[in-house]
DNA sequence: CAAACCTTGACAAGCTTATGGTAATGTTTG
DNA sequence: CAAACATTACCATAAGCTTGTCAAGGTTTG
């Protein structure tokens, strides 16, 4: 039950053309059979799925993800965004800056 | 000691017009005078000077950080982004992918 | 009051992201 | 073997991000 791209494609409603710019970005890697054919299990489905409601419904870019896989793995990168964010935390009060740019957003 | 944002500029490396910005993207929130002028204290230049190194020295982007920041207040989100992550851990081998995206990179 | 700041809002150039297409070529399968 | 897939490598475009600049107007201060 392994499906070739573009029936994976077909099952995720994805294009061929953005599972691989997907595995490109380092976000959803299938593996390969001897001939080079991408190969995508049910692991892959469901993680290309889930990757279309993270979008739909939270407004996730890959971009994002790329992003946040990338402070996963790595510690430094991490701590020092931490770092900067805990800081702005304690400092700014966004609340009220979050309100502003809801008020924008009605406006517009 | 509270700047204005013509001088915080000046002493960040940041143009007048990118504190604005930063601000406008939630990522830096100067308070501001009665006139509507913004004023820096130390916490923001530090912020500032801080933000300008997390981009030099990791390559981080404004909207990766306007992300993890956001990432950090909603726990929904975070919740959501995180189970997909750790699917694609459990999943997919990306450290000899993250090899192959070396060697590209070489090879540009 | 005039110079030198600040404000917001708009337009624009340059870069990146997300997506589609096409071309040349290799693989699978009836 | 021929049809229907797949591969990589490009080129193209629309949208978004980053940054600068300009205009019309308000504030501060010598």
């Amino acid at each position: 039950m392994e499906l070739t791209v573009g029936d994976a494609a077909a099952r995720t409603g994805w294009s061929a053309r953005m599972l691989r710019y997907l595995e490109e970005q380092g976000l959803v890697l299938p593996r390969r059979t001897r001939a080079g054919y991408r190969l995508y299990g049910l692991g892959e489905l469901n993680q290309l799925r889930a990757l279309r409601r993270l979008r739909a419904r939270h407004g996730v870019e890959l971009s994002d993800l790329a992003f946040a896989a990338r402070l996963r793995r790595d510690a430094d990168l991490r701590a020092a965004v931490d770092a900067w964010l805990a800081a702005a935390d304690d400092h700014g009060s966004w609340i009220e800056w979050e309100q502003r740019k809801h008020e924008r957003l009605l406006a517009a």
